[in-house]
DNA sequence: TACTGCAACTCAAACGTTTTCGTGTTGAAA
DNA sequence: TTTCAACACGAAAACGTTTGAGTTGCAGTA
């Protein structure tokens, strides 16, 4: 076993100084051109590469990019920790990944363990929990120590940095219109409680659509869901609450879903009432996943386009990162949504 | 803003050595009690936290994990990831993730920038062009330098390191059985081209499982897809292929298929072909994904406990970076599989 | 008084780099 | 013979820690 190879160690050997090998190796020409082929011959053949960590330590930058999101087992997270990788990695950073699992504990240590040095800047998706108590001092702190932030689709207004989102509120409005113009009469939604600002978003796109189309809004076409119980009764929970919005609507002839999820049990439930897709009730779901495309019938959704987020996210963090003047404006990029139509609408 | 304090930021400010500011946070017992309070009070005031950087330089050990994976927007994936940073983080560690979107020079590419000092150890699955090529020099490299290697799922032979892995060839004799159990007559494999190994244990597995119950095997049931073209014509290729094996084989009443996809396009095709589920055909995958549980009717699979995986890999890969003494014998862990009996077989 | 022992510090090296400044040697111009 | 630039290289500081080896001052002892 041959350890790394160090400038000291090729210094010694060749009975020069440090500085001589270091600088060789940069082709400065403060150094002989002798020497210079000298050295660096002798580093290729021990393979030399220079230590990061040492690096960093005098540079004061590590090149790399932490990510703090809820939950990695999750098409559309891991999308888009793709496009930040994609980036990170043509940019020349590293990616570093931290989970909260929607803890607002675990998102709080994992930060402060990362921001001691191990990386350059965040990018991150805030926790339920976070996202509940309202907590935001991790993120002031990280900021105020001039460790710029970007955040993406669970953003926050009480936080100023830069942003990746998601237009939920138009994207949703764009598939209640499709199902509108598709001959939908009574359309139901089924999204999440409030306090993740992405379902009230997406509620809100959905009222507001109707709105547009003359259609009143009905309390019992709204089903929010709690999604805080994630286990696996959570599932027939789930089902039996769409059972009842089925129950109670008999109209039913169009269903908006805000995840990919709620979309697929809505499918399963309409089937149970003997309801065709598409032809009795239309359905369109949210975040363009495996299960959209693999489900039968395939289901049209709203595509947010994770990985593009990602490369956006990282874009701008890098940017920041590598602009010398400290300029304090941030930006909000919004990534357009999609609509895929798939065969569970007209 | 106020940017991170040192040692050295609070010696000069409460007119001590560093040395003194060190000894007293980590409370030794050489300096008094008086001047050790004084400075951790300080150090608290001003929310004092050790460089992570200067302490990798100093230890030579950076608490960090390397994960080179060939994909990350991939159930299997994200789970093993989950798993690792679970344990990774309950032992203090950290973990960077690097794809290598199964290209072989990606991987080298990649491992030799993590392998600069930026982690203690590497926990990876090899991409297919690697098998393909079987040019293993980079893994040789990086155990050379010391840097300890933890292998999962796709492994090989002529690595020398601890591996992480499913008994693909158990699982899937345990697979058939169950069809054969369940009254199948006539079973498919849907499998990959051999390269891959778990694909090949896998088909193994299938041929083992005919032969112990004395059913012949027959060529025209073994469908080995060339999953190289990973694009989205391939989905309809895909499916074409397997039409083909439901026309040449009319009385199929059985598909085994190593992945969730294949699997659930199986079911597609056996619906096109009016065949009932679990009544005329049965059906099992590989793998147990969202699309299993989700899939109507929901998919009966041998799950590979992708979390345990990763949990098993990383305490692998921690004990040996924590024991002292370089031992050199490696261990192969197999982690059992589980049929999870769904509603695609009797 | 001179020595010992101890408490309470400080110094300095080390981890592996990069970079500024300094220095000794040459050869040529004055 | 002196002066001076050009050249080729070395020393040292710095990044932020930890830690073993000094150093200082002072009380106690013979």
């Amino acid at each position: 076993m041959k350890r790394k190879v160090t400038l000291k160690q090729i210094a010694k050997e060749l009975d020069v100084s440090i500085s001589t090998v270091s600088k060789s190796l940069r082709n400065s020409k403060e150094i002989s051109e002798d020497t210079r082929e000298k050295v660096q011959a002798f580093a290729k053949l021990y393979n030399y590469k220079p230590n990061n960590i040492a690096l960093s330590l005098k540079n004061r930058k590590t090149k790399t990019i932490g990510i703090m999101i809820p939950e990695i087992v999750h098409h559309f997270f891991s999308k888009v920790i793709r496009g930040i990788e994609l980036i990170a990695n043509r940019r020349g950073y590293n990616v570093i990944v931290g989970l909260s699992n929607e803890s607002f504990d675990k998102e709080v240590i994992n930060m402060e363990m990362l921001a001691n040095g191990s990386i350059d800047g965040f990018i991150l998706s805030i926790s339920k929990e976070t996202l509940l108590q309202q907590d935001y001092h991790h993120f002031h702190e990280t900021i105020n120590q001039g460790m710029p932030i970007v955040m993406f689709d669970r953003v926050v207004n009480e936080v100023n940095c830069d942003k990746v989102i998601v237009d939920d509120f138009e994207g949703s409005k764009k598939a209640v219109n499709k199902l509108i113009n598709s001959g939908c009469k009574n359309i139901a939604i089924i999204t999440t409680k409030d306090y993740v600002n992405v379902g009230k978003l997406r509620t809100q796109g959905y009222l507001q659509a109707l709105e547009e189309n003359q259609i009143p809004a009905k309390a019992s076409l709204i089903l929010k869901i709690d999604d805080k119980l994630v286990s696996e009764d959570h599932l027939e929970t789930l089902e039996e609450e769409i059972e009842q919005l089925f129950k109670q609507n008999k109209n039913l002839d169009g269903v908006f879903a805000v995840n990919e999820l709620y979309a697929i049990t809505a499918m399963k439930v309409a089937r149970k009432f003997k309801k065709k897709i598409p032809d009795e009730v239309q359905v369109i779901g949210y975040t363009d996943g495996v299960l959209s495309k693999h489900a039968t019938p395939s289901l049209t959704t709203i595509s947010q386009h994770g990985q593009r987020i990602g490369e956006k996210a990282a874009d701008l963090l890098i940017d920041k990162l590598e602009k010398d003047d400290e300029d304090d404006t941030y930006q909000t990029i919004i990534i357009e949504t999609e609509l895929v139509e798939r065969e569970s609408t007209k």
